[in-house]
DNA sequence: CGAAAACTGTTTATGCCGCACACTGTTTTG
DNA sequence: CAAAACAGTGTGCGGCATAAACAGTTTTCG
């Protein structure tokens, strides 16, 4: 009954069940040649190597020496085995509690890991943009960081809120960097100089940042940057809060 | 020569030269039907409407009554096209000086605009992922934000950082904003909801918070929470700096 | 034991997409 | 008045996701 029984999820749920592991294998017909773990692994495969563009039914199944459509029989769709390479991709949670230190440093940890993946697989920042089903492992990585939150004693909404802000920070970094390099950095403020020397008065504050040195290196240390702002920022409202002890 | 001149950057000059306006209409066919910004008008529209998926060339041409190919008469790609539409929808820079109070709230002005930008136009956020040449309009914004940051007294560098730091936030919340109303927020809990009831032992921190009311509403305020830590971040840094006293 | 059911992989086809290319017809310039 | 430059069209290519019908294999049940 937990596999098939809810047919009314229609779609939503045989996807639910890929994420999840609810599912029981068939009993009858030949056995399978391929699997969704070999499917979804060779996608990311693609993914890392040629962008998120690269990866098509067709590559996928050329990899195997298969027909197009042979996936179909393990993946509902592309937007399911797309859902499949992020969870399998983001991995288990990472373990903040033997981090050293006190919640800013846990916090940092998560953030450092975090953007340690999107700069591995770089599709992942494409794949993951808008609001999706969370898999099992993307709700693992949101509770340890919820949990450091806890128990630094904010309140639940807060938690929320400073989640989002953590989060957002490092896709925002992950996407700058990631980026970068797909447009070579070089040729980007090539381009950029270029129009600056024509039309530098509409932007004065830019030119003068540039003459400053502002975008020489390609931005310093980003995440360390926003990371601290950040972390001073939630830790003064800590300190503000009424009555909230540290949790512990 | 400022316009045709250097054909060695190929297309990425023409296409600079339509983001910037730098070109010279030809005198000798006939009149054309359409034009730059009546594409790229409707091309928005339709992507206000329907979602930047739902723009194709031969959408917008149909809106016209024209072919599909008509179309590269006027612009060479359609990534040129979505650049323009990009560039065009984000607008002249927000005016910052006449806001009243300190750097503080224009940054937060900016932010606050920034965010109404991406809630009129749900597909920038989606177009604008990734590292890409700025056009006139959002070196305008840029240059709007780094002027409030040189004006409070931040190097060069850490006017890079800040900015950065402020518009991912921005995108952060945008994406979540618009991301939850495509997929209905409620649809969404109710999923989570459902694996929380099943897995819920694998995500402790998670439950503790919806049950504290953490997921009840969608998040209170998510700019103006990140925008207040992120201030109190950067006013701090600001303070701790060693000798660069207040701009004005 | 044999038929039916369940399952795997293939073939074929549909309707999108961006876009290259060759073509016709129009307007201006020499 | 011819040549050049341009506007819009029609055709076609390669690629995409995927629906539907199909053949071959393995298990289950009467």
């Amino acid at each position: 009954m937990a596999a098939k029984g809810d047919k009314g999820g229609g779609d939503l749920a045989r996807g639910m069940d890929l994420l999840w592991g609810t599912a029981d294998r068939p009993s009858r017909g030949p056995k399978p040649s391929m699997s969704v773990e070999r499917i979804t692994g060779t996608a990311i495969e693609i993914a890392d190597a040629e962008g998120l563009a690269a990866v098509s039914m067709q590559r996928i199944a050329a990899a195997f020496g298969f027909t197009t459509m042979s996936l179909y029989r393990y993946v509902p769709s592309k937007a399911e085995l797309v859902a499949l390479m992020i969870d399998t991709a983001i991995g288990d949670r990472p373990d903040l509690e033997s981090v050293p230190g006190g919640w800013r440093d846990r916090l940092a940890d998560w953030a450092r890991q975090c953007l340690r993946l999107f700069v591995r697989h770089r599709w992942l920042i494409e794949a993951t943009g808008g609001h999706r089903i969370m898999g099992p492992n993307e709700l693992g990585w949101l509770d340890a960081a919820l949990a450091v939150l806890a128990d630094a004693g904010f309140p639940p909404v807060e938690q929320h809120d400073a989640f989002l802000l953590l989060n957002g920070h490092v896709r925002s970094v992950a996407q700058n960097m990631t980026g970068a390099d797909r447009l070579r950095v070089d040729e980007w403020s090539a381009a950029l100089g270029e129009r600056l020397r024509r039309h530098g008065d509409r932007y004065p504050a830019l030119v003068a940042a540039m003459r400053g040195g502002g975008y020489s290196q390609p931005a310093a240390e980003p995440l360390e940057f926003g990371l601290r702002c950040l972390l001073d920022g939630l830790e003064k409202l800590l300190a503000e809060a009424p009555g909230t002890p540290p949790g512990r």
